[in-house]
DNA sequence: AAATGTTTGTTAATCCATTCACATAGTAGC
DNA sequence: GCTACTATGTGAATGGATTAACAAACATTT
């Protein structure tokens, strides 16, 4: 599994969702072996970052023949931990928050969204798409040891207040969409999914370009 | 404004929205003047870094003094173009489609969604926050000239078929929620955001960091 | 107006990631 | 088993981005 020897550097972990996801479709397309350079024309990532890639987590593939789908399937979800389930809880049920529960990332059973918390009292004690909304203020009461990983769906104003809470409770990662930037703990794994920003800079680069992106 | 002699590299381009965001913030709260340095306890981006990335849009600062807010947001909001606005259509009013009109981009009023699209019978012909939804198989008969910009939230196995049908009206630049690679014209520019990717690399960091991130 | 202090813009050094190119190791056919 | 292919894994080269560090430029104070 993971090679002590080699280091896997952070452009190669942004990568490994994506080759996880291609190889289980091969898998289910029945498909038994692949070369680097075939999964390079479907995943459009070149055939040497992919063996680079590859070869950061183990000999995974024989010359003159290529990589088993079988293997790439194991490793990567050994990778990913797939096997063992990981709950997640929510922060606000707007409409984003809404639809990131609906949603629950249906594709992957092991990514269960098992609880929601909100500070509007009409949201408080219903249920979204079976995910029960508690009080925020009932956090630390309500969350379940299991919980490491949050999302948070609040606006970007109430995010300060949100953080210290969540790593109050244990939480060690955090997937946000307020763009609000935020001291956390060094143990705290923090990733920001900014929408405006990506649109915004999607927009700069399509009116400023000459050559394609 | 922009400097033709210094090109502006892409990871320049992905930070110029937090640093417009920011120099706002400031103009709000009556800043007049802002170091790289103060600036960068700010956005959690090293002074160095500022100050090569304002100088490749030419010479804003003055030595000794800093940079003038006012200076800074006209020469953001000019590389932004937010003075015309921006419409954009939306294809897929699933949950997260539908979340995406109802926040519309609220701080920023020249990003509009402007008209949705679905095949769902049930949608077509209401009205999402104000925002008319309509058959997506009446595309080039309900879309204005004006748009150039699309949002995609539609299935992934949808999107292949979405994409050229975009192209074919003129659109050129597409931000799509679907993970699902997919071949474009080059003169299309194309930006992903794929959300259960950015979960799991994101668990994946905090399940084997040695170090902070 | 001179002296002191501050902060930029940029050159050079470093770091990280991608890509090339090929020796090596294995496959497939005969 | 031997020969001709094929595709990996990686050392070396390249490219891109960040960071350090400082001369030059301006502000401020006296």
């Amino acid at each position: 599994m993971l090679n002590a020897r080699a280091r896997v550097s952070k452009a190669t972990v942004r990568r490994i969702p994506l080759y996880y996801r291609a190889v289980q479709q091969l898998q289910q397309q029945g498909v038994k072996r692949i070369r680097s350079e075939r999964l390079s024309e479907i995943i459009h990532i070149p055939s040497a970052t992919i063996r680079r890639d590859f070869s950061s987590f183990g000999e995974l593939g024989k010359s003159g023949y290529g990589y088993s789908v079988d293997t790439l399937v194991d490793e990567f979800g050994k990778l990913l931990e797939v096997q063992d389930a990981e709950n997640i809880l929510l922060v606000g049920c707007g409409g984003l928050g809404a639809a990131l529960i609906e949603n629950n990332f249906r594709r992957n059973p092991d990514l269960n969204i098992t609880m929601a918390f909100d500070i509007d009292p009409a949201k408080i004690g219903t249920e979204i798409g079976g995910v029960p909304v508690y009080d925020f203020r009932e956090l630390a009461m309500r969350v379940t040891p299991d919980i490491k990983t949050a999302i948070i769906a609040v606006p970007s104003s109430a995010q300060p207040q949100v953080i210290p809470a969540l790593e109050g409770i244990g939480i060690d990662a955090i997937l946000t969409f307020a763009p609000q930037p935020v001291v956390c703990l060094p143990t705290t794994t923090i990733r920001y999914i900014d929408l405006t920003s990506e649109l915004q800079s999607l927009l700069f680069t399509a009116h400023h370009q000459q050559l394609a992106d």
